[in-house]
RNA sequence: GUCGGGGUGGUGGAAUUGGUAGACACGCAGGACUUAAAAUCCUGUGAGCCGCAACGCUCGUACGGGUUCGAUUCCCGUCCCCGGUACCA
């Protein structure tokens, strides 16, 4: 008797695919094409688990539909392989981070093939590989080229820049640049020397070097963005993060703020993810108000708020204890005061300020502003509550219609001034109402909220004392990371004529820049990155650039954080071999963007947004031609571990340790150990295969407590990782049953975008209906029952029910 | 707090636009085959009622209302769960 052999079966399948290229796909302008793309996973040590697959099964099995709906399909798979883990391996065992990661990649490699994916293996790219990262330099550059004008609302290069400077100075410009940039004639241009033009134009760039304040790990040895930290602790390693300015690369993004928001309502991706990306750009519309401070002609608070129609209300000021005008202002008397409390501010961890949002503080500067529109005398104090790093970090205090406002009013005995009719319940909370008409308002006694915020601004701006202004929560991208395992930042140092080092470009014919060795893997005894370390690591002048004239110049020693190679990664994978451009324009026109993306939604406010900005910028610079990148994304569910516990009686001999079984646990007192889930069947542990694993518990050591004779296992649901040993390895599961069954059973365990605990429970049923599939087809003996007959009209029926449900189906998903 | 998504049998979950609720599968129970087991196949399986059975009846998609000939689906309110975010002026 024959059965389904899904061992032979897959195995003569994978090879016929192998060696008959038959999912090699080429552009063909015969037939539409159709984009399908995986985010590209890291190569971990561990290897792939059951969860990785998930998103890999759905969107391979629409990518095989859309080939046989006639579409050119490009279904490409990779490696974003620079990353930390690799490195902290070569920091402890001092093996290259390049030997791990490709070893790492063979092995996944080795696994996604067993599963069966149709990818064109052809394309592969890995971000580690130099003649990759040469166009992550590359477009690093022209990052470094270009800057944003805001009057034609996209990027340009340099050179209209200075065309521009030399025309008319940089009085009419237009565009984001460093706040201390100086006011210039185009004559005043001209008499600058090259090093000054040149120096001018960094203050313009989409990367710059600038002071930031930034995440610094002292246990990573680097600089974090906020999307790798997590409760004031690295995302990965969970060492401490403190504030610290820095110099740092810088990136741009906000110059594309407004774009990145508008994108959003023109792509298929879910509500929450959009929701996630606009609230990160937090885009507030209101007005910027400057504030005279008494006694200090030329000091002004300038203040940022979305409610310039409570003007009338604010009876304080409040300043952010780290704001540049407090020890300027602060009174002879106040000093000692203030003093006290910007100490006690810097004491209290980022963490501590965040949680404890209940308690009011603050200190008195015994300075006065001057309310612009009446020439009231408002006291201005500083508090934590009010962020440096947010608006102009100073607010107007409007105790009547703000809580936390309210909430600092009524500790330090400040008035409450009302300003609407419609306001209620001011003597026990702050009354936010927009209802009703202005009272003791000035200008707009009497007028509604729609009526009087365009007279306010109007009046403001005739006495330029105010003007209507869009503030976004965004904040620019830091760009260096002191790190080994990244892509050089291709910018060497050369001084200028005062001795200051100025950053120019490495030339396009010097790409890439490799990374250097090193003995060691850690950053310098004198704080340098660990590419302070590399021998030789100075600019030699390679081809003729007219600036390096034959000296030595220092290249950068930073490198670029993760999320660079991942933002322009699927352009690689339309043209992944081409030596000359990072795709060729035929490539690229013929692709466009990518149709279908299938994805986690932990990438929200980083990979995903860091993409479509380089997107937006290569579009502005004519390289590619859509504003976004990923038409529709899909983001499955994470599939979760399912923990199984051992309960240990606790203060027992250590010479002779119990175990109890989960049902009997709640008569001892025991504390839960995680054990291997491969060592537990239907949650009975294997006590043999326990003992062996656990050498202090081995032979008649220790003692189990039975339940039925059985030790049952304790579960919890958690995150699969390695540490809670409840990892399921899909090799396993396709050595017994076979791809099929697993990527079947993936898609049966329930809805993608749902996530859900991995759960072998059902995974028979699937393996059943297979083998009951392959038994329509074959016979007892295994020969193929299938003839060359001309169908009846029931078997038609069916058949063309079949293919109309699957169609439904497969098309509802997308 | 706030934004987004959800709540359907013992379990995972179906139900396309408001039209037979519970597809398919797991589990469970019974049966066939077998010396026995595995595998395979067949039958039953939301709760309750009447009954030997068939036929049939009532209730039922978190809870309370509403719209409708008809509601898991639409509207209002409440409770609970999951995810994001957190002094953003």
């Amino acid at each position: 008797m024959s059965d389904y052999n899904h061992r032979e079966i897959e195995r003569k399948w994978q090879q016929f695919w192998e060696e008959q290229q038959t999912n090699r796909v080429v552009e063909d302008i015969s037939k539409p094409k159709y984009y399908v793309l995986d985010m590209f996973p890291y190569p971990s040590g561990a290897g792939l688990h059951v969860g990785h697959p998930l998103g890999y099964i759905a969107s391979d099995i629409y990518s095989r539909y859309k080939r046989l709906k006639g579409f050119n399909v490009l279904h490409p798979m990779g490696f974003d392989s620079f990353g930390l883990p690799a490195e902290q391996y070569a920091i402890q065992t001092g093996q290259h981070p390049a030997l791990t990661t490709e070893q790492n990649i063979a092995r996944y490699i080795e696994q996604l093939k067993n599963l069966g994916f149709s990818y064109d293996w052809s394309r592969e790219v890995r971000t580690s590989d130099p003649s990759y990262y040469k166009w992550t330099q590359w477009i690093f550059g022209e990052l470094f080229n270009s800057w944003y004008n805001n009057k034609t609302d996209q990027a340009e290069t340099i050179e209209t820049l200075t065309q521009e400077f030399g025309h008319r100075g940089n009085a009419r410009v237009n565009a984001p640049c460093d706040e201390n940039t100086p006011t210039f004639t185009a004559a005043e241009w001209k008499a600058m020397s090259a090093d000054e033009q040149y120096a001018m134009t960094l203050k313009y760039r989409l990367t710059y070097v600038a002071d930031a304040t930034v995440n610094w790990c002292a246990g990573l040895g680097s600089v974090l963005s906020n999307d790798e930290v997590k409760d004031g602790v690295s995302e990965r390693g969970g060492f401490p993060v403190e504030q610290k300015l820095m110099r740092q690369w810088m990136m741009r993004i906000t110059a594309y703020a407004q774009r990145l928001l508008d994108g959003l309502d023109t792509i298929d991706w879910t509500e929450s993810l959009k929701e996630q990306q606009r609230n990160w750009i937090g885009r507030s519309v209101g007005a910027m108000v400057k504030f005279a401070v008494d006694g200090y002609p030329g000091h002004n608070i300038e203040v940022f708020t979305t409610r310039v129609d409570t003007i009338y209300g604010v009876t304080f000021m409040v300043l952010a204890p780290e704001h540049e005008l407090v020890s300027q202002i602060t009174t002879e008397d106040q000093k000692s005061e203030i003093q006290d409390y910007i100490q006690s501010t810097k004491k209290r961890s980022e963490l501590d300020r965040v949680a404890d949002v209940k308690s009011v503080s603050g200190a008195f500067t015994g300075a006065y502003a001057l309310n612009p529109f009446n020439d009231q005398k408002v006291p201005i104090y500083i508090a934590d509550y009010v962020l440096a790093g947010y608006g102009t970090g100073a607010v107007m205090a409007v105790p009547s219609g703000d809580q936390r406002d309210w909430n600092f009013a009524t500790h330090f005995g400040l008035p409450i001034v009302p300003i609407l009719d419609g306001q209620k319940n001011m003597e026990t909370e702050a009354d936010a109402t927009k209802e009703g008409k202005y009272i003791n308002s000035g200008i707009i006694d009497g007028l509604t909220f729609a009526e009087a915020t365009p007279v306010l601004i109007q009046w403001m701006e005739e006495r330029n004392i105010g003007k209507g202004k869009i503030n976004y929560r965004l904040r620019d991208a830091v760009f260096g990371r002191q790190r080994y395992w990244g892509e050089p930042v291709p910018v060497y140092y050369k001084n200028d004529e005062n001795g200051q080092p100025l950053p120019y470009l490495i030339s396009e014919a010097d790409l890439p820049l490799e990374l250097p060795s090193v003995g060691k893997y850690l950053p310098t005894e004198t704080g340098e990155p660990p590419l302070g370390r590399a021998e030789g690591w100075k600019y030699q002048e390679k081809s003729g650039d007219s600036r390096s004239g034959g000296s030595r110049y220092d290249y950068e020693l930073s490198t670029m954080p993760g999320w660079a190679g991942s933002s322009w990664y699927w352009y690689r994978y339309m043209d992944a071999h081409n030596a000359d451009e990072f795709a060729s324009p035929e490539a690229i026109a013929y692709w466009r963007d990518v149709d279908l993306y299938v994805g986690g939604t932990e990438h929200a406010t980083g990979h995903l947004l860091y993409s479509r900005f380089w997107n937006k910028f290569l579009k502005d610079r004519g390289y590619v031609p859509e504003e976004e990148p990923f038409k529709k994304l899909i983001n499955q569910g994470m599939i979760q571990g399912r923990s199984s516990f051992v309960y240990r009686v606790k203060g027992d001999d250590y010479s002779k340790p119990v175990f109890v079984s989960a049902g009997l646990r709640d008569q001892y007192e025991v504390s839960g150990l995680h054990v291997d889930v491969n060592i537990v069947e239907n949650d009975v542990l294997d006590i043999e295969k326990f003992k062996a694993t656990r050498p202090d518990i081995a032979g008649e050591n220790a003692e189990f407590i039975l339940e039925d004779g059985k030790y049952i296992c304790g579960v919890e649901v958690e995150k699969m990782s390695k540490s809670k040993f409840n990892v399921v390895n899909p090799d396993d599961i396709v050595e017994r049953y076979g791809a099929d069954t697993l990527r079947l059973y993936e898609m049966f365990l329930g809805p993608l975008e749902q996530a859900k605990p991995w759960n072998t429970n059902g995974i028979d049923g699937t393996f059943r209906f297979i083998r009951k599939f392959w038994r329509l087809f074959y016979n007892d003996a295994g020969q193929w029952l299938v003839k060359d007959e001309v169908p009846t009209k029931d078997e038609l029926k069916v058949l063309h029910k079949t293919i109309k449900k699957v169609q439904e189906d497969i098309e509802s998903f997308s």
